[in-house]
DNA sequence: TGCCAGGCCCTCTTTAGGGCCTT
């Protein structure tokens, strides 16, 4: 069967110590939404503690502090449990590669692995918004009027505005195809259509 | 103590450089 956008996705999101795992970077939070014919059907949200504090910036930069995580359980109990949350459902991130790369060895480090596959919003919102003033989460948001009133910067917030966004997305692509499902599949495939031949593909799609 | 990455994408490009995104 194809896989749909109709069908379970998970949208998530990390907060981590920093950028690199390679690095020896460590999640501390993750938020996901499950999307089910376009709407949030699951949440999932966990602090976890990285076995290491946290730099001032990344206290500041997400609100969430050494204190917070010294009570939290730690990595690898979370993502035990996030790893039967996602199953072997298809993953949505905004710029996916870095939630990927985290995933991926905080999976690692508990010999779990996951059979989904990602998109990345950041990649499709340059090419289906192009005369967007940037494509930061937070500014697509604004530039397609989604209601906000929550902390950016938070796992499950940042996931569910994701979610939205996402769902802006494959409302507008569906307008511009004339149809009422965009598989999984067609926009992985667009998020790597050259930004000048898009109008085209859609296009043609729809002829 | 202070520092660190990587993939995408554009252009003054392709034997490169630098901005955008994520924390």
């Amino acid at each position: 069967m194809t896989q749909t956008c109709a069908d379970s996705l998970i949208v998530l999101d990390f907060e981590t110590t920093g950028l690199s795992p390679d690095m020896g970077d460590r999640a501390i939070e993750i938020g996901a939404v499950r999307l089910q014919k376009g709407e949030v059907v699951e949440r999932f949200q966990g602090l976890m503690n990285p076995g290491k504090r946290v730099s001032r910036f990344i206290e500041n930069y997400t609100g969430i502090t050494n204190q917070m995580l010294s009570s939290a359980a730690p990595c690898e109990e979370v993502m035990h449990q996030f790893a039967n949350f996602i199953g072997d459902s298809n993953l949505v991130a905004h710029n996916a590669s870095f939630d990927k790369r985290f995933l991926d060895a905080e999976l690692g480090r508990i010999s779990q692995s996951y059979q989904g596959q990602f998109a990345c919003s950041l990649l499709v919102s340059r090419r289906v918004y192009q005369q967007a003033p940037n494509h930061k989460l937070g500014s697509l948001v604004s530039y397609k009027n989604i209601q906000s009133e929550g902390q950016f910067h938070r796992a499950l917030y940042d996931s569910e505005m994701t979610a939205k966004l996402w769902m802006a997305m494959v409302d507008d692509i569906a307008s511009q195809m004339d149809t009422k499902e965009v598989p999984f599949s067609f926009i992985q495939k667009l998020a790597k259509t050259p930004k000048n031949k898009v109008e085209a593909v859609l296009s043609k799609v729809k002829g």
